[in-house]
DNA sequence: ACCATCATGTAGACGAGTCTAACAGATGTT
DNA sequence: AACATCTGTTAGACTCGTCTACATGATGGT
């Protein structure tokens, strides 16, 4: 038949199935459908019309019942997705510290809406990370960090980067249960890990939104921040984990 | 019918309807059937169901040909998804310095995939980014870095970040047309842009790739790097553009 | 009152992607 | 030779999300 994708775009699952079949043959030289589908995680007879439409596309060598092969074209292809899986992989791992398992998983699911300006642009901050003198200490540092590390995501006096700035947040930001009604704040961190911080960053306040805060103050059983026109009720734990900075005006 | 979805979680599309419902209600107070359409680029047909389904689930209060709103549950599940897509573009468009439609447009396709765990730790990159005074400075130093800004991808002498390191990478790393055959190399940069450039990072040339040349050395028309078991052909042009380091052993 | 217009809803079709159940070939094993 | 087992294919059903085409309701003008 032969479709001819070429400016074409697979879908999701396509792309799914062709670099799983560049994986096996990379791996193990032949590429079998029991072998795709557990891959896949999918029942063998679903892989069966995702191969004769593959293979429509001109990007697999699919004869019925033999081994499945890549065409040159199909290679292009594979080698595509899997490059943007790569790269979003070494990203969420390396770069954003995320353990291995969860960082090839979710890379799965992004890797087929990275659009090649957003993969140019990772790319380039591999480059600058490790080109460039500047980049190469970041990681160390970040990585460092006790507030990435820790549970309780404080920033401590001791921090190597703090070895040249006495004055550390602790000096300037204050949590969201100690102001004031009508004051209005920006977001500077959620001091918080696992569900609690879920919670939180889920409920929209994340670093450097703003908002006002409409009931509050120190001993409230309950705190509402209004933010973007909508009020976000917080619990005395939650409201205890946000930490903000005061601001003057626009919202 | 309220199915209650609770600990199930809504396909890409109910996330991104009940993310428009979100943003209309916030920026129009209302939201009708025809915003939403136009919105997420559908025919109104199309909305009917989707709102249908949303009410099931308990999230949209939806009483046919009056305006559509979110219960206090769909309004936490909206701003779910508003806080990731918040996030993504953030990322996409400050730090990696994409374009705001294509970081939007990117983040949009994105934000159904990104996990909770990647969201956690892409906020703690923000807060470390804000609230470190390591953060703050290197993001500076990125965006004025000559290599990201300019169409050849040059690491001038003159950058900011090399007054302490005289000796610049174009010191240490070689183009890949200038090695000869044989030779085992990884990748430091791609020093292109545009179509180039996207073609070569198609191929999987990523920055830290291990690769082995198997024909190439200058004057060759045709270039041959084996990556992964797999033979990358290149032309004199794409050769040239990719920054290597010679390696002495694994691949 | 009547009609024009526009927003919304309904019906039916379709493609993608999955499933289950049953079938077909291929390759042993006894 | 007969059977068992494993792999792959086919057929048919289903969900989701979209579409087109048509129907209905609501509103305003003449």
């Amino acid at each position: 038949m032969m479709v001819e994708p070429d400016e074409a775009s697979l879908t999701g699952a396509l792309e799914d199935y062709i670099e799983t079949v560049y994986e096996l043959v990379r791996d193990h030289k032949v590429a079998r459908v029991r072998d795709i589908a557990r891959a896949r995680k999918v029942r063998s007879a679903s892989v069966t019309p995702a191969m004769r439409r593959l293979a429509d596309l001109g990007l697999v060598r699919y004869v019925q019942r033999e081994y499945i092969d890549l065409t040159p074209e199909g290679e292009r292809f594979a080698r595509r997705v899997y490059a943007r899986h790569q790269i979003l992989v070494r990203f969420l791992q390396h770069v954003l510290g995320m353990p291995e398992g969860a960082a090839v998983q979710d890379a799965c699911a992004m890797e087929h809406s990275l659009s090649p300006v957003a993969m140019d642009h990772l790319v380039r901050f591999f480059e600058f990370l490790g080109y460039c003198p500047e980049g190469s200490s970041f990681l160390e540092r970040f990585h460092a960090c006790p507030m990435i590390r820790n549970e309780d995501g404080r920033c401590t006096a001791d921090c190597p980067a703090r070895r040249d700035a006495p004055a550390g947040p602790e000096d300037w930001a204050v949590r969201l249960d100690s102001v004031s009604p009508e004051c209005r704040v920006r977001i500077v961190q959620v001091e918080a890990s696992g569900a609690l911080r879920d919670r939180i960053l889920d409920m929209g306040i994340l670093p450097d939104v703003h908002g006002a805060v409409l009931r509050g103050g120190p001993g409230s059983d309950r705190f509402t921040l209004r933010v973007q026109g909508f009020d976000i009720e917080l619990s005395p734990e939650e409201a205890n984990a946000v930490l903000i900075v005061p601001v003057e005006e626009g919202s």
